[in-house]
DNA sequence: ATTATAAACTTAAACGTTTAAGGTGTCAAA
DNA sequence: TTTGACACCTTAAACGTTTAAGTTTATAAT
C-alpha cells in the first residue's frame, strides 16, 4: 500500500499529461489516442491506481449502492428467509458492481431513523422493502420523498413496483395434497394481521378450501410474529380443543414451533396430524419429521427484486423479467401418510 | 422531497452569510454567534437540509462504513451463524452513526474481488473477517494493505486484533456434561480442515478428554463445510462400525444432520446416543429431540468484534471491552438420560 | 492615541473525480 | 493558399463539504 493513496494527479504527473487526460484515458473515451491509453493504462497499474469511489460518486450524484433494512424482533433474531434473500440480493448486487447496505431494526421508531439515513441522507439510490405492512409507512415515506424501492411481497402491491410469490397457487398445491392425503380439517395459521401476507394468504386459503367441497376449514390469526414460539403455542390451542388432521402454517419456524406443541401432546406427526409449512427454509429438509413444505425461492425473489430496483434507477437496462415467482410444493414426511405405512 | 437537494449554498443565499458560516453553524463551532447559530439551524430545518454524506465523506477521508463479505456455499446457503452476527454487528454499527456494507460470495477469486472492491476501494474504513482458515489470503491481503480488521475467532488471532469464543471452555463443559450422562466414548465431529477453528476444537477436545481417564475419544475430519448434510454423511460412517455413546458437533447444523442420521439409523437419540452441538442456533431448541449444545452468544461476538473495529479506526474511543466470549452450555434432550426414564 | 485581544465572520483551497467546451496541430480537399 | 475536418489533448468548472488562514469591527488595555 502506497504510503497515501495514487490520484489521477500523480498519475497525470508521472505520464506528462493532464488529468482529464488521464481520466479518459482510463475510462476508455475516444478521443485519447490508443498509444496514450495503454501507456496510462500501464502507468496506473504499475503505481497501484485505485479510483476513489466517493470522489466518482460525488461528481455522478450517484451512490451505486442500494439498501436493506432487515426488520428484526431482537439481536438474536434471524428470520431464515430475510438472510436467504439477503444472499439472493447480495449476489445480484454484487453481479452489477454496487454496493449493498445493510441495517437491521426492530419495526417502529428505530426503524424510522434507519430509512431516513439510508434514503434521506442519500446514502443510497434505492431501497428494497420486504414483508410490507397494512398502511406500510416506509412506502408511504419513500413514496413521498421520491426515493427509488421495491416491494418484496406475496402478492401484487400496485401501484409500486413489486416483485412476489405467487402465494395462491402455493396454498392451493398444499390444501390439494392435503385432500389427497384425506385430509378433511384444514387449520391455517396465519401471519400477524398488521402484514399484507396476513390477507393475501387467508384469501388464498379461503379459495382453496372453496374449491373442495368436502373440506372444511379454521383459521388462527393471533400471532405476534412468525416464530417457532408463537408456532408452538398457536398449535398448542388448536389442539387442546377439536384438533383439525392437518396444519397448513404460514412460515416453516412457525410450523416447526407446531410440530413440536403436537409431538408435546402426544400427536403423531404425518398420521395423527400432517403439517405443512411455507417457505422451505433450509432446515425444513432435516427437522423430526422432515417438514411437507410450500417452496418458495427467496433467492430468485432477492435476485428480481434487485435487478428491478437497479433497472428503475437507470443503473441497467431494463430485462423484462418475471415479477410473479412460482412456488412449489416439497412433499416430505410431515404430511405423507406413505411414510408411516 | 425538493426538485432538487438542499445544499449549505442554498441556505447560505437564504440567511445572507457565507457557506463556511453556514457549515460551521450546523457543525456547531464556537465561532459562530449563539444567534446567528439558532437561525440558520432554524432555516436549515425549514428547508429541509440534509447534509451530503458523500461531499462529507470526500472531504474527512472517511466512509464512516465497516464492511462485511459473508462466506457462503450457494445462493441458498444461510448459515445462521452468518445471521446472527451480522445483526449483532448491524446493531451495534447503527448505535455509532456507521453504515455496514455487506457482501456475500463464495470463497474464493471471486471473495478476493470482493475485498479488493471494499477495502481497496476504499468503500469502507475497515472490515470484519469471520471464520479465519488456515494461512487466510484475507488477513495478509488486509495486513499488506494496511486496512483495519478484526477477526472473529474461536482462538486469539496474534498478532491481529481479535474476538473470539471461549472454545476450550465450551468443549470441556461439554464433555464434563457426556461424563455425568456416562457416556464413555466420545466422537467429535471437526470442522474442515482449512478453519482454524478446526486445530483449536481439536486440542480443546483432546485435553477435556485426557482429563477424564474413563473416556475414549474419537475424531472425524473430513467434512468439507459445516452443514446438516455433511454432518448426515459423518455421522452415517461413524455409525456404521462401532457407534460411540455420544457425538460431539463442530456447529449445531452439523449436529442435527447427525441426528438425522442416527435417527434413519434407529437409534433412540438421548438415550442410545447423545448428540452435542456448538452454537445454540435458534432452531437448536426446536429439533426433535432438543439439542444440547454451546452456546455461543453470536450477537455479542458481533458487537465486541465491532467495537473492537472501531476504536482501531479511532472512531470511538478504546472501551477496555472483553474479547474473549464465554459460552456456556445448554442441556437439551439430546444429550439428557433424564428425558428417558 | 495606539495597540492588543477577541468575536464573528469570509476567503480560498482542498478532497478526487468527470466532462463540456476549447485549443492546437496535421492533413486532405478545394 | 485557404478551409475544413479530424485527432488528440488541455482548461476550467463542477459535485457539496470542511477548515486553515485571513479580515473586519468592536472593545479593552496601555
Amino acid at each position: 500500500m502506497p504510503p497515501t493513496e495514487v490520484t489521477l494527479k500523480d498519475i497525470a504527473r508521472a505520464v506528462g499529461k493532464s488529468v482529464a487526460t488521464v481520466s479518459k484515458a482510463l475510462r476508455g473515451h475516444e478521443d485519447i489516442s490508443p498509444e496514450t491509453r495503454a501507456f496510462i493504462a500501464q502507468t496506473a497499474a504499475e503505481m497501484g491506481y485505485t479510483p476513489n469511489i466517493t470522489a466518482r460518486r460525488l461528481q455522478k450524484k450517484r451512490t451505486d449502492a442500494i439498501g436493506l433494512i432487515l426488520p428484526v424482533q431482537s439481536a438474536r433474531q434471524a428470520d431464515p428467509f430475510f438472510t436467504e434473500l439477503l444472499t439472493g440480493i447480495a449476489n445480484e448486487v454484487a453481479r452489477h458492481n454496487f454496493d449493498l447496505l445493510v441495517s437491521a431494526r426492530t419495526p417502529g421508531e428505530d426503524e424510522q431513523a434507519a430509512y431516513r439515513r439510508l434514503a434521506a441522507e442519500r446514502r443510497v439510490d434505492g431501497l428494497i422493502v420486504a414483508q410490507p405492512r397494512r398502511n406500510d409507512w416506509r412506502i408511504e415515506f419513500l413514496t413521498a420523498n421520491n426515493i427509488p424501492f421495491v416491494v418484496v411481497a406475496h402478492q401484487p402491491v400496485p401501484p409500486h413496483p413489486a416483485v412476489w410469490v405467487n402465494t395462491e397457487a402455493g396454498i392451493l398445491q398444499a390444501v390439494i395434497h392435503l385432500v389427497e392425503e384425506n385430509r378433511r380439517q384444514i387449520a391455517l395459521i396465519a401471519p400477524p394481521a398488521d402484514l399484507l401476507f396476513h390477507q393475501t394468504i387467508i384469501r388464498a386459503f379461503g379459495n382453496a378450501i372453496a374449491a373442495q367441497p368436502e373440506l372444511s376449514g379454521g383459521i388462527i390469526s393471533d400471532l405476534t410474529d412468525m416464530s417457532q414460539k408463537e408456532g408452538y403455542r398457536a398449535a398448542q390451542h388448536l389442539l387442546a380443543e377439536t384438533p383439525p388432521d392437518a396444519i397448513l402454517a404460514c412460515h416453516d419456524l412457525v410450523a416447526m414451533g407446531a410440530m413440536k406443541a403436537a409431538q408435546d401432546q402426544g400427536f403423531e406427526i404425518g398420521d395423527d396430524i400432517a403439517i405443512v409449512g411455507f417457505g422451505d427454509i433450509l432446515l425444513a429438509e432435516y427437522s423430526q419429521p422432515p417438514l411437507t413444505t410450500i417452496h418458495r425461492p427467496t433467492d430468485v425473489l432477492g435476485r428480481s427484486a434487485c435487478r428491478l430496483l437497479l433497472a428503475n434507477i437507470n443503473a441497467i437496462e431494463a430485462t423484462p423479467s418475471p415479477t410473479q415467482i412460482d412456488p412449489w410444493l416439497v412433499v416430505r414426511q410431515s404430511s405423507n401418510l406413505e411414510f408411516w405405512v
